[in-house]
DNA sequence: CCGTTGACGCCAT
DNA sequence: TATGGCGCCAACG
C-alpha cells in the first residue's frame, strides 16, 4: 500500500486550480481524515521530489502562509502566490475567501 | 519500544 | 480577539 494517503493528497493538490488555494484540513476532511490535518503536512513536507505539485497553493485554514520556510527562499511561496492574483498580506491570504478551493464542494459537486 | 516533533484544527478559557 | 491544551498520525533518534 504504502500510504496511498500521500497519493491521495498530492492528487487533490494538482487539481487546484491556479489563482485559488486549500487549506490542509480541508484536504484531510476531502479524504475522509477530518483529524489528520498534520498529515496532510507532512505529506506536503516530503512532496518536494515531485514539482508538479502546488504546494504553494495550500496554506491553513486561516490562509496563513506557515509553510513558506520550507520553500526555496523566504518569499517564494508568497510570491508564486502573488503571481496567480492572490493577495497576500504579512504572510496571510488577504482575500483569502475569494480565492478558497474546497475539495468538497467542487469536486464531488 | 518510547518520547518528541510538526506545512493542522477544534474547543475551552 | 488571544492563548493554551488536546487529538491525530507518520517520521526520527
Amino acid at each position: 500500500m504504502r500510504s496511498d494517503f500521500f497519493k491521495n493528497v498530492y492528487d487533490v493538490v494538482r487539481l487546484i486550480p491556479p489563482g485559488k488555494v486549500t487549506s490542509y484540513g480541508a484536504i484531510a476532511r476531502y479524504l475522509g481524515t477530518s483529524k489528520s490535518a498534520r498529515v496532510v503536512g507532512w505529506a506536503m513536507n516530503n512532496s518536494h521530489h515531485d514539482q508538479s505539485i502546488p504546494a504553494h497553493r495550500v496554506v491553513n485554514r486561516n490562509g496563513l502562509l506557515t509553510g513558506k520556510h520550507h520553500f526555496h527562499g523566504e518569499e517564494t511561496m508568497e510570491n508564486l502566490l502573488k503571481e496567480e492574483g492572490i493577495l497576500v498580506k504579512k504572510d496571510r491570504i488577504d482575500n483569502f475567501k475569494e480565492v478558497f478551493w474546497d475539495p468538497l464542494n467542487e469536486l464531488e459537486l
